[in-house]
DNA sequence: CGGTCCGGTCTTACGACCGGACCGGTGCAGTAAT
């Protein structure tokens, strides 16, 4: 066998670099071998790569950060959602001989974050851990910039995506933040992803030709069953009966806080050692609640989704939701907390369809657009770039409602952000509220659908899992076997041809137009429906039949697409 | 959007029913009050 030079070249530095990283882990961590999957995702990031990681919790996702810091030059940024992760994580790597870690947020003491900092100046420290939105203070970016931040960590990245758009938009100011940091390589990480939302999390974090590693979203141990009801009585009855005897320890998802306390209550009651768990509760009540249910003190925590990031719990029995939650995406990651030791779990929905109203609301979130014409205005009055800080304060507003206007602003194309700060294009007011409005607008409409495809998931009547699967973006050739839905001998369709099919099937991703919804890209396709995400109009499924009878999609290239008609 | 609570009205006497108001999930940071 002959190679060239270069590539025989590329081949050893290849190895060399994965045999450092190996013998990095083994020195400091202690680590006898590292996976493949992790090498992959290391490799690049030594070499100076971008790259994306989806990998199931409990696969070792920290020590793909971990290890690559100690053979960079320089800082390790860690930009984590919650300051209790953070500190588990630096506990975590105090608990190695790894160099040190800090933190730095609101929580610890003053004189703790002021030695924090000087370590960093000192650059004494490898791990530094903070929350997106310490990057919104100008000072903080400053001194981490000083101190050559030479890999950054954007840690549960699909928070980008789930609570960038209205809840934490400091996570969609993050690109500049990193661009001002002089743009080291960034390694974004997460446990569950559906394409749409890795291609969110690139393009919002601006990463440059990132590897992108996600493999392996099937958990084959864990059976799925909804139970559908009609009356909510009737459902609460069946939540508590049937939780009450299942394989302890597990979880069962509430959509309020009453809900979780009522569940909660209600499992006390009939014996189980229960505990509800949401964010209206004292902080010492949380930490005794999560700790005991580690500690296997609980049986059962009744939660909202407040609960889970970071609990890596291996024997986790069964998660039940008493409601659906508002996404497949949010589903399928508080499923995927169950039997994470292989053993067999289950995840159980108690589905009325009544409940999505719920979801449904919370993806209301009107812009404001008075709002949006002051900021713009004073934007567009402006000599020169403005800072968000000096903007905030010549606008006396408080809190996330500016950062959001300024969010949708720039994604509106009418405000643009560079070094200096914020510059607004010369556009009326008018028209720029009104595109910006627009933008909130299609991000409602996404979330709606995105809410339509968990409805879509409790009310198939084909393979649970061949459902969970397509969405995240694989096939799995047959019905699984292991789901309410097999285990009835519903999912038919493959025994039976079905009447109406395309003369070819479409394959997936690819572009259409629909005569209606415009662009889209099929993300299923089923034998005898497709679902599509249209760009404006998020997920919608449609039947093959009303496909070919209306003519409804075309390939995308076969006509232009029609210019927004804003101004 | 749907559930729940409250008060008023319709009835014809102890409740039944209706309409309106209100509520509902995730966390950071910085600031004000002890």
């Amino acid at each position: 066998m002959r190679l060239t030079a270069t590539v025989q070249e590329a081949a050893d530095t290849t190895r060399d670099v994965r045999t450092e990283l190996s013998a990095a882990a083994r020195r400091v961590f202690g680590w006898e071998e590292l996976r493949p999957g992790q090498l992959d995702a290391m490799e690049p990031l030594v070499q100076g790569r971008d790259v994306l990681a989806v990998m199931a919790t409990g696969s070792g996702k920290s020590a793909i950060y971990q290890v690559p810091a100690l053979l960079i030059e320089g800082t390790t940024l860690v930009i984590s959602p919650l300051i209790a992760l953070q500190n588990d994580q630096i506990a975590g790597l105090d608990a190695t001989s790894a160099p040190d870690a800090v933190a730095i947020n609101s929580r610890q003491r003053v004189s703790e974050t002021a030695a924090a900092w000087e370590t960093i100046r000192e650059r004494t420290v490898e791990y530094i851990f903070l929350a997106p939105e310490q990057l919104a203070n100008d000072e903080v970016v400053a001194r981490l910039a000083a101190a050559r931040v030479s890999l950054v960590v954007v840690d549960e990245a699909h928070c980008v995506s789930a609570w960038g758009h209205d809840f934490r938009p400091d996570y969609l100011r993050l690109a500049d933040a990193l661009d001002r940091l002089g743009r080291p390589p960034v390694v974004a990480l997460t446990a569950t992803a559906s394409p749409p939302v890795r291609q969110e999390i690139v393009e919002e974090l601006r990463l440059r030709d990132p590897v992108v590693i996600a493999s392996g979203f099937d958990r084959p141990n864990i059976d799925l069953a909804v139970e559908r009801y009609t009356t909510d009585p009737d459902k609460r009855r069946a939540v508590i009966e049937t939780v009450a005897g299942l394989d302890t320890p597990g979880l069962v998802y509430t959509a309020t806080r009453k809900d979780a306390e009522f569940y909660a209550a209600e499992l006390t009651e009939r014996g189980l050692r229960a505990a509800a768990y949401h964010a209206g509760l004292p902080a010492a009540t949380r930490e005794r609640v999560h700790h005991g249910f580690l500690d296997d003190e609980l049986d059962v925590v009744v939660a909202t989704s407040a609960f889970g990031m970071g609990i890596d719990k291996p024997d986790v029995r069964f998660v039940a939701h008493a409601s659906a939650p508002d996404s497949v995406d949010s589903y399928y990651q508080q499923i995927g907390r169950a039997g994470r030791d292989g053993l067999a779990a289950k995840a159980l929905l108690f589905y009325r369809p009544e409940d999505l109203s719920l979801a449904k609301f919370f993806t209301t979130h009107r812009p404001d657009e008075e709002l949006l014409g002051r900021a713009f205005t004073a934007l567009a009055r402006a000599k020169s770039p403005k800072r968000l800080k000096d903007l905030r304060a010549e606008l006396d507003t408080k809190g996330r409602t500016l950062t959001n206007a300024i969010n949708l602003l720039e994604r509106a194309g009418v405000v643009s952000s560079g070094r200096k700060g914020l510059t607004a294009r010369t556009v009326e007011v008018e028209i720029a509220v009104r595109r910006a409005a627009e933008v909130a607008a299609v991000g409602e409409r996404m979330d709606r659908s995105r809410v339509e495809m968990m409805r879509g998931y409790a009310e198939t009547r084909g393979c649970r899992r061949q459902f969970l699967l397509g969405y995240f973006g694989e096939s799995l050739p047959d019905p699984c076997g292991h789901c309410d839905c097999c285990r009835e001998g519903i999912p038919e369709h493959r025994a039976e041809p079905p009447k109406h099919s395309l003369h070819e099937p479409i394959p997936l991703h690819t572009r259409v137009v629909h005569a209606q919804w415009g662009p889209g890209e099929v993300m299923s396709a089923e034998p005898d429906r497709i679902t599509v995400l249209f760009d404006e109009y998020g997920y919608r499924t449609l039947s093959l039949e009303a496909v070919e009878e209306h003519d409804l999609l075309r390939p995308e290239d076969s006509e232009p697409e029609p210019e927004p008609d804003i101004a």
